[in-house]
DNA sequence: GATATATTAGTACAACGTACTAATATTGTA
DNA sequence: TACAATATTAGTACGTTGTACTAATATATC
């Protein structure tokens, strides 16, 4: 395993573990026994290594993605795809509370209004496969409101998880989030969409 | 003004502009000519302040739900009383932004379990209310979810809404997340309820 | 086998949070 | 008013941080 890939894993670990404001460059080369100047060297600054692992995660969000469109559309394969993507967040989670550094990386380095377009037309997409093949239907609720709301709660579950359930892992996070998406869905289900639904709640 | 108060104001100030992290005690000590000594005896420890400006925060959000409990339930009454904690929320944005520091506050200083009880207890009185009056109906969407919903929505907001929109300022934001939250009432409100929704939509 | 490039270690520097001491203001009490 | 006790301030010093820099070593290329 190359260096660069190793810091990148270390980091992550520690940024987990004991937050990022707490990890200090220091930490992550005393921990793989190489010095200050070598991390330097393949980060030279700290918002590097933020941008790096940001990029690894939107490659493991992206694949997830992709294998969804490659199968049929479907309330139950739609609703493991975001359970996939629940834990990919959840193995990400020290970043994601660095909101603030978090920020300046995405300001400078991100397009990020174009990120939000792409991530809504995904849903979109998704969203009328699912109201084609006849799982939901959005009579009660909108669908352009529902697009909001994933798009809404996909960015933020893991911060409020991290902050109102810090005791709770893996697991029982993504459980107790998928029930709550579930339960939201009901309101758009048809009576075969809710036979999807049945194993979430 | 006392010295302490000002530290606090130009601190909430300053976190709103740049960011905690890249906001530096000297900094905050600098525009109010004074020595960094001086804001070290009111404030020992960055956290500190951060505690003293959490304080404020949760004092000014404690008088708005009292101010609508003093007078009758109602759905309209509600939503402004959502209003104005969005209000406050964004007018302390760049605390909430440096949640990773926040934490480590969180756990120490606030039993924060018993914080989100009580916001759930509160929320259930109001939803009680407002059932009890004819505003709303929990028929299709139960309860327990709008009341999930609503924690979630009212702690995560704030960061979505600097993440996704930097560029909006606070009117704006307050219209867009006012009206998100709307839609959302509108799968349980009653004919009576949908017309206190409508200036929001 | 020589040269260029990539990687590493070691160190230095300014800025940071914070602790400490000495000086000055303010307050309470006789 | 005068004096003691306390509160507040300025100034400075220390260890840690992110980061830049140089010299040394490993690896690759021809």
């Amino acid at each position: 395993m190359k260096t660069r890939d190793r810091i990148i894993q270390t980091a992550i670990d520690l940024f987990n573990e004991r937050g990022m404001y707490k990890t200090s460059v220091r930490d992550i080369s005393q921990i793989l026994a190489i010095s200050p100047g070598n991390l330097s060297y393949h980060f030279s600054r700290k918002e590097d290594l933020l941008t790096a692992i940001l990029d690894q995660y939107r490659q493991q969000n992206d694949q997830a993605y992709t294998g969804y469109f490659d199968g049929p559309p479907g309330l139950a394969r739609y609703l493991d795809l975001v359970a996939h993507l629940l834990r990919n967040a959840y193995a990400y989670r020290g970043v994601f509370l660095g909101l603030d550094e978090l920020r300046s990386v995405l300001g400078t380095e991100y397009d990020y209004g174009a990120v939000e377009q792409k991530r809504r037309a995904f849903l979109e997409i998704i969203l009328n496969d699912l109201e084609m093949v006849g799982d939901l239907q959005f009579v009660q609720v909108g669908k352009d409101f529902i697009i909001d709301f994933l798009a809404f709660f996909q960015r933020c579950w893991i911060m409020e998880a991290m902050i109102s359930y810090p005791h709770l892992g893996e697991s029982d996070l993504i459980h107790r989030y998928m029930g709550f998406l579930a339960r939201q869905f009901m309101s758009i289900s048809t009576e075969q969409g809710q036979a999807d639904l049945a194993i979430w709640l």
